[in-house]
DNA sequence: GTCTATACCGTGATAGAC
DNA sequence: GTCTATCACGGTATAGAC
């Protein structure tokens, strides 16, 4: 299946959401054209209708993908290593939030409604829904490992922590773009915010 | 001064604010033109270069300003008669959360930076800097009341707070648009979430 | 203060030659 | 698969008549 022909048609594809990244890191996720993409990637517009049948849509579908893909790497990489628990679950959030504020276009996408007509097609929102589990899967891990109180894995629980990674995200992406995670005005309270939810959910 | 001409002309501003506050309501804050106001005000994309002379920024920046207006005297209304106090800074946030799905289109004007080219005048955001003023004096007031520990008006307190309430906004905004403050799956939360906050920084 | 007219640019998207 | 050509449409903004 993957001869010649179709890993050049992959590269492309892959070269182009390269360049979609770029664009929204440099000028925000609004501002994503065809235009722009195609340029960049010294090609015609049109051109890039092959890759893209649907157009602009369906580049922010797989860019929404990708966004998705890549938030969940780095957060695996965050907690590599380290047993399921508390800390665990404190390197996930660190670590995701810091892959938000060095991918602001990304993390743009993923988390605010900002491109007025676009929405996840549902294949994509599927991922995100596994992205979910994955939370919940680690929250509860922790409850087992005895180092967070059963409710941590409530609706309640989980959605209080996806507000403040949302916040820290947010504050930090609106009012200092562009500062790195350990020295961001927001970011930098990454963990005392966390402790909020631990001193609430966690075990002492 | 404010004789018959100009009062026609502030009328006429205030007409184009309001129909650019229900455009960004509609379609997102990323959805607004020069055009689409002219059209609803009845009028030629040019005419309306006579009072918004920059064009789309000015727009973006009467609303801006507009809608920390509009925040601020909500957040009024819903402390209106409370004493300064926990209780009162409660009621403030809920003011605010609440506002913000009731405006959505303001609301990420203010807290996302969602429009590519866009950022705040110097003058509007002077306004900003005085409602922070506003959250500071609320605080310290809470503090002398004895409701409050000491830190509870530091830096990191004071963004610690509008984490929460940032996070509360986004994620219902960009989860569950449209839903009603009391039946948000994320607006429920307020109270709960703020209690976070007032655990660290409460007397108790 | 509003209009028409215009210049200019950009976009998304499709058809069809090569 | 890429291109040119083209369509249709939208936008911002300015000049100048009324």
């Amino acid at each position: 299946m993957p001869d010649r022909r179709s890993r050049r048609r992959q590269d492309t594809i892959e070269e182009a959401l390269h360049h979609g990244v770029q664009v929204i890191t440099e000028q925000g996720v609004g501002a994503l054209t065809i235009s722009e993409v195609a340029r960049r990637l010294g090609m015609r517009a049109p051109s890039l209708y092959k890759y893209f049948p649907s157009g602009l849509h369906a580049l922010y579908d797989a860019l929404f993908a990708r966004g998705m893909e890549e938030a969940k790497a780095a957060t695996e990489r965050a907690v590599a290593g380290l047993a399921p628990g508390a800390a665990r679950l404190r390197a996930a959030g660190r670590g995701y939030v810091r892959w938000a504020v060095e991918n602001p276009g990304l993390a743009q996408l993923l988390h605010w409604r900002a491109v007025p007509g676009f929405e996840p097609s549902p294949g994509v929102m599927a991922l995100s829904h596994a992205g979910q589990q994955l939370l919940a899967d680690e929250l509860q891990a922790a409850v087992d490992a005895g180092e967070l109180r059963a409710e941590a894995n409530d609706e309640e629980a989980i959605d209080t922590w996806t507000v403040l990674l949302s916040g820290l995200m947010t504050q930090q992406m609106a009012n200092e773009p562009g500062a790195p995670f350990d020295e961001g005005r927001f970011t930098r309270l990454t963990d005392p915010v966390l402790d909020l939810w631990f001193e609430r959910y966690g075990t002492h």
